[in-house]
DNA sequence: CGGTTGCGTTTCACTATCCGGAACATTGAT
DNA sequence: ATCAATGTTCCGGATAGTGAAACGCAACCG
């Protein structure tokens, strides 16, 4: 009723919310019917289907055999992110190369929100992991960009998004966190052992625009078989030269 | 008043049209604030208001700085169109490959609602073009996806959208472009000749999957003068070789 | 320093319009 | 032909989105 509660519950147009719930339930899985859309987001029917004519008469979703779909109008509009800077446009030819010369999985993250977002990625074809968010804490990448911020920052990131346990290995200690980031700043570079997933292993350097402006960070990951500490060294160097080859892009063009 | 008028008009949710008349007008121009969104959409100030709240309350957009932007949390819903179908990520690495292979500029595009849309693309830094939009008969990547329809679906296409004139070039006549498709079945390739943009041409070749449906146009573009005859050999059976990998990765993984 | 301008924010009364139950139409299967 | 399940339409009602106007806050400036 009243305008605020404890946190912020709901503000403004609850219509809008309604419309992205039907997107979201699209996102998840594709080709729903209405009436599946319906059990999803446990709006009555009418409502979406009066959601899903707005939308499809507007191109944002497809209706296909029965099936609804996201249309690919949506994909020019969040493609903007992705370009926003040149620095990630240029990363994305560098996350490709990675890939392609180390044959393991290579990405380009950057925070949004407190979250380490997936920009561009190289590897599996079955899911490319673009837009995907991961705790920051978590991550090679997520902790080199926390490397880069101040001690309040950091804090600031801690108490609002929590230290949360993944594996055994996941830093989870406030002062563990700042002794790790500690050790990136001095190194230059992160390791993720198996924080996030077990046997899951990654190595992520910064990446800077010529007037030293983070804006992402450039990393490779797989198997803990082949992250093995004798090949961090050639990972590193590797993900360097791309990380100043971005620098030098946004330079010389 | 009524339900339907001339064409059809305002179907269901008016809401949701201005949430996405915002998102629309901060993709053309980021970082935008609320009284320069109110001028660019024509609504007022504080249903723009309203609006951003909601959006930056679900993260669709981000306020930074006093300005807005699109946030990340959308790619992760568009991202999911670029990957509906393995071959569309598979197409994604082997744009890459041409795009170094050949030092021209890439690109694998698919067919919605009668529009040729970019899914992938290498070539300049500065833009991406994903998601544009581009008039199939105008494109050597339209005109293949084209070349494979039946006359019926050609007609309706024609009917719908019409053979607007781009460049002297630009084939406008039913009956050139019948003409001009039979050669594309012949030759199993397209040629773009200045026909969407003076001093622009493209080839392009259609992609399929093991079983033989349509997934997109394989193309090369770049300027007039280094696509000549003498060229087009060359890159057709490059582009061949690539859409075959497609089709091979889908069938072998 | 007042005054002014321009912006984001909030208020508030109004009613447009979104809502959703329910009836209806359509399809497909048995 | 019957039935079940789905998509579509209808319609009364009140929710909730609307937008003009007022407010608060800076920055700018005479």
């Amino acid at each position: 009723m009243t305008a605020e509660r404890d946190g912020e519950a709901d503000t403004g147009v609850s219509t809008t919310r309604k419309t992205f719930a039907i997107l979201e339930a699209l996102k998840s899985e594709e080709g729903l019917t209405i009436t599946e859309i319906t059990e999803r987001t446990e709006l009555p029917k009418s409502t979406v289907y009066r959601h899903l004519a707005t939308l499809t008469d507007m191109g944002y979703v497809i209706e296909r055999e029965g099936g609804y779909y996201i249309g690919l109008r949506l994909l020019e509009i969040s493609e903007q992110t992705r370009n926003r800077k040149t620095g990630y446009t240029a990363a994305k030819r560098k996350v490709f190369e990675l890939g392609q010369e180390t044959d393991e999985r290579s990405l380009f993250v950057v925070e949004e929100e407190y979250d380490a977002v997936y920009l561009h990625r190289y590897g599996s074809l079955a899911d490319t992991m673009i837009g995907k968010r991961r705790p920051m804490h978590s991550l090679a990448s997520g902790k080199v960009i926390l490397a880069e911020w101040d001690d309040d920052r950091v804090a600031d990131f801690v108490e609002r998004k929590g230290l949360g346990r993944h594996t055994s290995n996941t830093i989870t200690d406030p002062d563990a966190l700042a002794e790790e980031l500690d050790r990136v700043r001095k190194q230059g570079y992160a390791i993720n052992d198996e924080e996030y997933m077990d046997g899951l292993c990654g190595v992520a350097v910064p990446v800077h625009t010529p007037d030293d402006e983070l804006l992402g960070a450039l990393g490779l990951f797989g198997p803990a078989s082949r992250f093995t500490e004798d090949v961090h060294e050639e990972f590193v160097s590797r993900l360097r030269d791309k990380a100043g080859e971005i620098r030098v892009t946004l330079a010389y063009g």
